[in-house]
This record gives C-alpha cells, sequence and structure tokens, in this order.
RNA sequence: GGAGGGAUACCCAAGCGGCCAAAGGGGGCAGACUGUAAAUCUGUUGGCGACGCCUUCGAAGGUUCGAAUCCUUCUCCCUCCA
C-alpha cells in the first residue's frame, strides 16, 4: 500500500514540475502530497489576482494552468480577488499613480475576471474569496502584531526594494504592509501552495514565514516562469501590445499565433498546452532536423490553444482563413462591409473616415508604397474616388466590401 | 537649505540662431522574399484633397527679418552637498 501511495505522489509531482521555474521545498510538498493520498484530502492551492486589470491574455494563463493542473489532480484552488488594496490605491511604484478603485469597479473587474478565467479552470473545484473580507477587520493592533513578525533587513531582500533602496528611490512604508497582507491572506485561508510568477517568490516566501509564525504548516512556493510575448523578447503584456488576449477573436489569436518567433514554440506548448512533454521533445526535434516546417507546427499550436479558449470550429475556420490570405494571397470570404451612399467618396477619406487608416497623410504613404489594392489592382493614384462596389485591400490584413447604395 | 544637470516626436536619444517636420537607434506600418502576421533585406514613420499650407522640441511671455536653439518667469525630474 505505502509503495502505491509513493507511486501516485510521484506521479503527481511529474505533472506538477512540469514547465515550473521554481518549487520550495520540493520534499515538503512530496509529504503534503502522501498525505492528502493518505487521507482522501485535496490540497488548497492558492493564487492571489490583482483586480486593477481585467484583461487576461496568455501570460496570465501560465499560472493558471498550472491550477488546473492541480485541479484535474483533485486539489481545490482559491483564488484571492486582491480588492482590498485595490480599494485604498497604491501611490507606490511607478510613474503613474494607480487609482482608487470604486467598489463597483471592482465587482465588475472581478465578473470579467471570471468569465475569462473558468476558461482554464475548474469552477467546481474553485473558490473565490475578496481578501477585504478579512483584512478590513484587522485593527491597529492586529496589524502592529503582523508587523512585529517581520524585520526590515528581511524586507530589504526583496529585489525590488533593494534596488529602489540603493538607488535612492522612495519607498513607502506602506508598501511593506503589501507583502505581510499577501501573506496573511495565506494564513487565513490555511493555504498549502501558493502560485505565483517568479517575480512573486518574494511574497510567496513571506506567506511562508507568516503561516509558520501563526502556527500553520507552512505554504509550498510555485513559481511559473514569465511567458515572452509574441515579440519573444519582452514579458507578455497588453501595454507592450505583444499580448494574446484569451478574450482575442479566432482569427485574430491565429494571427498572432503564427507570428511568434520559432525559438519560442517549446516554451508555448509547454506553458500553454496540455500535449505531454514527450510529444512535446519530439515535435521540437522533427523541427530542428528540418523534417517539419516551423510554420506546421505553430498552425498546431494555434489550433490548440484556440480550441481552447473558442471552439474546435472556429479554430479550423480561422486556420482557413489564414491559409487563404497569407499562404494564397486570395481575398477572405468574409470580411466588414460598409456601405456608402453619396456618388463618390475619395478613397482615402473612405478609409480614414471608416477608421481603416490614421490619417490622408497615412494612406497617400500606404499608396505610394503599393500596400492598396481595389478588386485586385493595386492602385498608385492618390485621386481615386470610389463610385461602385468593390473590395479594398489594405495591407496584408485589412479588407473591406464596398457596397454602393 | 546650498551647488549643479536635465525636459526633443510612440520610446530612447542627437541637435544649441536660418540648410530642422528635426540625425541615429528601438518600436510601429508597408514592400520584397519566404516556410508564416518567423527570420532576412528595403522603404516609411506630424497633419491637411497637398511640390504649397498648418501645428509640433516641458508651459507662458520676450529678443530677432528668422528660434528646438538666445533672454525672462513658471512647472516637473535628476545628481551632489547639508
Amino acid at each position: 500500500m505505502p509503495e502505491n501511495m509513493n507511486e501516485a505522489m510521484l506521479q503527481q509531482m511529474k505533472i506538477i514540475k512540469r514547465g515550473i521555474a521554481d518549487l520550495i521545498p520540493e520534499e515538503e510538498l512530496q509529504k503534503k502530497l502522501i498525505n492528502s493520498i493518505k487521507n482522501n484530502k485535496p490540497l488548497r492551492i492558492k493564487l492571489g489576482l490583482d483586480p486593477t486589470a481585467p484583461d487576461i491574455h496568455l501570460g496570465h494563463t501560465v499560472v493558471l494552468n498550472k491550477l488546473r493542473a492541480f485541479q484535474d489532480l483533485g486539489h481545490e484552488v482559491d483564488l484571492i480577488i486582491g480588492d482590498f488594496t485595490g480599494r485604498i490605491g497604491d501611490p507606490s511604484g511607478k510613474s503613474e499613480t494607480r487609482k482608487q478603485l470604486t467598489e463597483e469597479e471592482i465587482i465588475s473587474n472581478a465578473k470579467t475576471y471570471q468569465e475569462q478565467i473558468f476558461k482554464v479552470l475548474d469552477p467546481k473545484k474553485t473558490t473565490i474569496h475578496f481578501n477585504s473580507s478579512w483584512l478590513m477587520k484587522l485593527n491597529l493592533i492586529d496589524i502592529i502584531n503582523l508587523a512585529a513578525r517581520y524585520t526590515v533587513a528581511r524586507m530589504l531582500e526583496r529585489d525590488d526594494f533593494a534596488k529602489r533602496y540603493k538607488e535612492g528611490l522612495p519607498i513607502s512604508l506602506h508598501e511593506f504592509l503589501y507583502p505581510l497582507l499577501q501573506g496573511y491572506d495565506s494564513v487565513e485561508l490555511k493555504a498549502d501552495v501558493e502560485l505565483g510568477g517568479t517575480d512573486q517568490m518574494f511574497n510567496l516566501l513571506v506567506g511562508r514565514n507568516l503561516q509558520r509564525e501563526y502556527g500553520l504548516e507552512p505554504q509550498i512556493a510555485l513559481m511559473m516562469p514569465i511567458l515572452e510575448g509574441t515579440d519573444g523578447i519582452q514579458k507578455m503584456s497588453k501595454s507592450l501590445n505583444n499580448y494574446i488576449g484569451v478574450n482575442d477573436d479566432a482569427n485574430e489569436m491565429f494571427g498572432k499565433i503564427m507570428s511568434i518567433p520559432d525559438t519560442l514554440l517549446r516554451r508555448y506548448f509547454e506553458l500553454l498546452t496540455q500535449v505531454p512533454s514527450e510529444e512535446i521533445e519530439e515535435i521540437i526535434a522533427s523541427m530542428n532536423t528540418g523534417d517539419v516546417n516551423p510554420r506546421d507546427i505553430k498552425v498546431k499550436l494555434a489550433r490548440i490553444i484556440i480550441s481552447q479558449y473558442h471552439d474546435e470550429e472556429q479554430a479550423k475556420d480561422a486556420e482557413e482563413r489564414f491559409k487563404q490570405i497569407f499562404s494564397k494571397r486570395e481575398i477572405p470570404d468574409e470580411m466588414p462591409e460598409v456601405s456608402i451612399d453619396v456618388e463618390s467618396i475619395w478613397l482615402p477619406r473612405f478609409l480614414v473616415d471608416n477608421k481603416f487608416a490614421e490619417s490622408t497623410s497615412a494612406v497617400r504613404r500606404l499608396l505610394k508604397e503599393g500596400a492598396i489594392k481595389v478588386d485586385g489592382l493595386k492602385i498608385e493614384d492618390e485621386n481615386l474616388s470610389l463610385e461602385n462596389d468593390a473590395v479594398i485591400q489594405v495591407g496584408k490584413r485589412i479588407f473591406v466590401r464596398v457596397i454602393k447604395k
């Protein structure tokens, strides 16, 4: 019997460890898993979310996928919406002052969050918490007690604090409280494991220490790598515009996935799909030997990801459309339609009015570059006006059907 | 409190009286090529129905035929000292 349990534990470990950046400490997790198996009691896996940015992209799903893996192994997930910090506002850090969120904003953000998150997570094994529900109850004595558990020196170990301190940049006192509060969440929920990006290492470990201070079994810190965006270099983020949003439509997703550098393929497979590791190795090997075109591997990746966030049907349609437009250079079957009810309209004016181009100057440039086609013919005449039905193509990706009323 | 340095387009960064709609790089966009919205190469990157006009170099005034460049005031940022 103990033999079997050990084996079951090792099997879980293998799945858990896939693609992770770090796991601290591994032996304790093994022990927790064995207890969980023995007592048939799921582990509680914690993830904290910042309610300020409700748009989820594939970078966020790296952590979510890992949570899902835990769920598939029978464990339970506790999601914490960090509405407390959102409510008091955080003036620290970057140049922009983070604005205070109203209760309605937080609730609506949380709602959008849930819709997106449950594209990955299993709702039956997920509990959502708002941390204000316990943090608001702390009084000054509680907070001072909490603060007493940690020293300034230890706080200054955190990378960004250390850096700022060294460079003479301000660190507000309340910033020291945030890691403590996040850690307190772990105390409150008695988390067994907390997930986060590698940038969360310090905070996860604070949670571990605080739990010990409060007489609980300390949580395991599990860190996932930070996913690179479509540019292949910087981390995926909305502000860098290198993201693939889980709410992007299927065509958009397909194109964006096709645009990632070939070198990123292994990482995307590993962190964004459930494809078994052995199979990933085979795929990458076949690409490296030149047997398979990296393009086809990207198509496969796109199909898997789109099926997850939309469905297989849409994945197939997106693939068709992509091939039609980019491989065969044909005009797609479906495209936006705009009707005009005037005798004639100057082409640049039409494109700008309908938001297909920034300015008439930009359109003139595009014309000069040979980027504009009307009914399949390259146009260079700056003075062209539209007078009949037509299909306009701007660059490779933008198509419009003009319908004369 | 004292001394000094800075603010230039989406970002970084040159320019320091006319040749400046403003070098260079990044990013973006486009073209070629391809195996793809990868890579590579090339072009382009304020607006305007446009070989001219209008707006832009932190803000407001001023000097000048002419100002991103000089002067005054203001705002913000940084460095060193106390």
